[in-house]
DNA sequence: CAGTAATATTCTTATATAAGTATATACCTG
DNA sequence: CAGGTATATACTTATATAAGAATATTACTG
């Protein structure tokens, strides 16, 4: 990695809503309608910051029926795998984090589209 | 440190100017001149840069005469801090980073303005 | 205090991007 | 293939910020 891939990753990182879903998505793969009822966003901001940390290789995204799964990049990045764990560190200090992961452990996991029951 | 002010952080990252600062402080205290000098950049676009990781705690800066030193904060920032030991290991990948610092170690530090000198 | 050197600020312009509204696409079901 | 659900894209507006030009500020020197 570069420098101007580096700058690239933190451009990722400066936003409050990524930097939450990124939270939510260290802890496993999610579609969007769950990463947007958690966040209590709309469907199209959640889906936007997907589509740019997809397009700058953050996050993959897979097709099932009709739901989009996304999860953190396979591809090796030390960088954003040293950022994600400081996110859990700081998840016991910042309340939004910390509500965000609860919502999602209260999370019903039934649904056609929760990747993990599939 | 709360998701806000993380944000904040990564904003500051996000820079390949300021990455490149950041890169040099971490090696110690320069002035304005030295920066200016190995970035080649501007007096303004350096100055400009440098108030804006002030302005947001990650350097802190001290008049020596006609001089400002500028180093990275004292405070503790264990985000700041991590991600400056990526940029260390990036060093060796980067170019950029690499012949910075070749630059900065082959600087005649005798000048006045020099922090360590005086 | 006049002149000079180092640095900071103001003003302007251009660009990236965040968010909302509306619309489009993809896939499933009957 | 018609209708519905999940997701993505296009378009617009507002805001942050990057960079350059000009000017201001601060401190030293004689």
């Amino acid at each position: 990695m570069n420098s101007d891939e580096l700058c690239q990753v933190y451009r990722c990182l400066c936003d409050k809503t990524r930097l939450r879903i990124l939270n939510l998505l260290s802890d496993g793969a999610l579609c969007v309608c769950h990463l947007q009822e958690i966040l209590g966003e709309t469907q199209v901001k959640v889906s936007k910051h997907l589509a740019y940390l997809k397009s700058h290789g953050l996050v993959e995204s897979e097709r099932r029926a009709n739901w989009m799964i996304y999860r953190i990049t396979k591809k090796v990045n030390p960088i954003l795998d040293n950022n994600l764990k400081c996110l859990q560190d700081l998840t016991s200090e910042d309340p939004t984090f910390r509500t965000d992961l609860k919502h999602l452990h209260e999370m019903d996991i039934s649904a056609a589209c929760c990747p993990s029951t599939n």
